[in-house]
DNA sequence: CCCCTGCTGTGTGCGTCGTACGCAGAGCTG
DNA sequence: CAGCTCTGCGTACGACGCACACAGCAGGGG
């Protein structure tokens, strides 16, 4: 509707963000800043990796900046364009794919591609509490969303399916690390640490299921599997193994024909 | 630490979920209560409906039983209580499993179940907002896991598999419904509805992208594959797919050899 | 019968949050 | 030097969750 001022990109992007892309040069009129985007952003990243995000507010980050709750105001429109930088700034670049072997070379590259991913992902679990409003449009996640792309680049799939197959790993990823995060927060949320809370969950169970109306859940819970969850990273490891099985499915079908067959359209 | 008090279960749950399984008799002796758990529940239920999770305050669900802020805390001892109890009862119980076919079944039935649970979480999007805390312990989550369980009865997968396999499908409808329901409230949130704000955001990724440090992306969006989206129900359809393939591998390589071998257990 | 006890609803108040608004002063441009 | 713009900041407002204390109802023991 209405310009933007002066300095703007025209992408209709909030200030802030065309900054991390940068463009918008600083005014040079007014006096120097006392703070900047970096700085705030670094210092919210930080109370956020040791409070979580719920510990994040603009007082609160002020307050570690030496500064007043609403000279943040001038960087920052609001806080939830704060959120956006911070997980730009978390993100960061995507490290480098391997060497590119043509063939079957992609699994293993988007096998890595998850990887890292999740290795971010776990280093601010905070990051999955921000709602995603839409596409990536900072500069770090697009890097990310062309790696996983070149990643697929010659597995013969078309543009779409190669949107769906992002989609459905970064979804994997993203899920697995906010389920992880929230049970490390449930049970630091308790006094007592770690094991406990886990047998306390099954003793709770074991109470709770009726053999007659859970015949399956109640045998689950016999075999002792619940009690002795596997690592936290066996369990990624085999739900990744699966999908990354499910896109194979999906690559040689497109590979055996060339002439691309549509797959049933119907789920 | 401290024994429960006369009515408890023994569970160790809070109050309102031992009644939400029947257990915990009503006390005799007070005045009768104005309010009930139901009502309570319906009614925050129906304001997360209209407005959201963040519309959810105590005050608001109170305002709307014509009661007052406090009365509440009679029925529930925190907020985070209340939001258990609302998705207990909006998931509701899960829909009857299918004839039980012998053979390939599973995949028919684990297809459904989650067809049925992305219905409940995209009827009710203001769940996937609450944080899990732990596994679930309400009435109809078990159930639902329950019926997760059943469906993999003739797999042949031991139990930590199946538990894996529930929380992978489990995982990949949570984040469906979680994007699609991220994206429509971040469309609604501009004035501007439906597919102009999809425009908005490939104009502004046309601009940014680099066809030099964004190879794939740029042709991908000269493609035009990110301006038509496939529909949501296929997309859902699509990583369903996936997902279920990765898992019929490894059903079919568990029944090709009788004597179960352990598959690597390094990602 | 009465009072006592355990339950009910609720008003007040505290601390915290995001942020609208407006002011005092800094520093470049004329 | 004048004036404009941009800076940081103090104040204020309306939410929020919930601790706490109080007033009144109902059944049970004397």
């Amino acid at each position: 509707m209405t310009e933007e001022r002066g300095s703007s990109g025209g992408t209709g992007l909030p200030a802030s963000i065309e900054a991390a892309w940068g463009l918008r040069a600083r005014p040079v009129k007014g006096p120097k800043p006392g703070l900047s985007l970096a700085r705030i952003v670094d210092a919210a990243v930080a109370v956020a990796a040791s409070e979580g995000l719920g510990g994040v507010s603009m007082g609160r980050v002020a307050k570690d900046l030496g500064a007043s709750t609403m000279s943040l105001y001038r960087y920052v429109s609001a806080k939830d364009e704060l959120y956006v930088l911070m997980q730009e700034a978390a993100m960061g670049p995507p490290p480098p794919l391997p060497a590119p072997e043509r063939g079957s070379g992609w699994r293993e590259a988007l096998a890595r591609w998850a990887c890292a991913q999740r290795r971010v992902f776990h280093r601010n679990l905070w990051m999955l509490r921000i709602p995603v409003s839409g596409p990536p449009v900072s500069p770090n996640s697009v890097a990310w969303w062309e790696q996983g792309l070149q990643a697929l680049d010659d597995t013969g799939l078309d543009a779409g399916e190669k949107v769906s197959v992002i989609l459905l790993v970064n979804g994997f990823v993203r899920n697995e690390a906010l389920l992880m995060g929230d049970l490390a927060a449930a049970v630091a949320a308790r006094g007592v640490p770690a094991q406990e809370v886990a047998a306390g969950h099954t003793r709770t169970l074991d109470r709770l299921v009726d053999p007659v109306r859970h015949p399956s859940l109640s045998r689950l819970l016999e075999s002792g599997a619940l009690g002795a969850p596997r690592e936290p990273d066996d369990e990624f490891g085999f739900g990744l193994e699966r999908v990354l099985d499910g896109i194979e499915a999906l690559v040689q079908s497109r590979s055996r024909s060339h002439s691309p067959l549509r797959s049933r359209s119907r789920a």
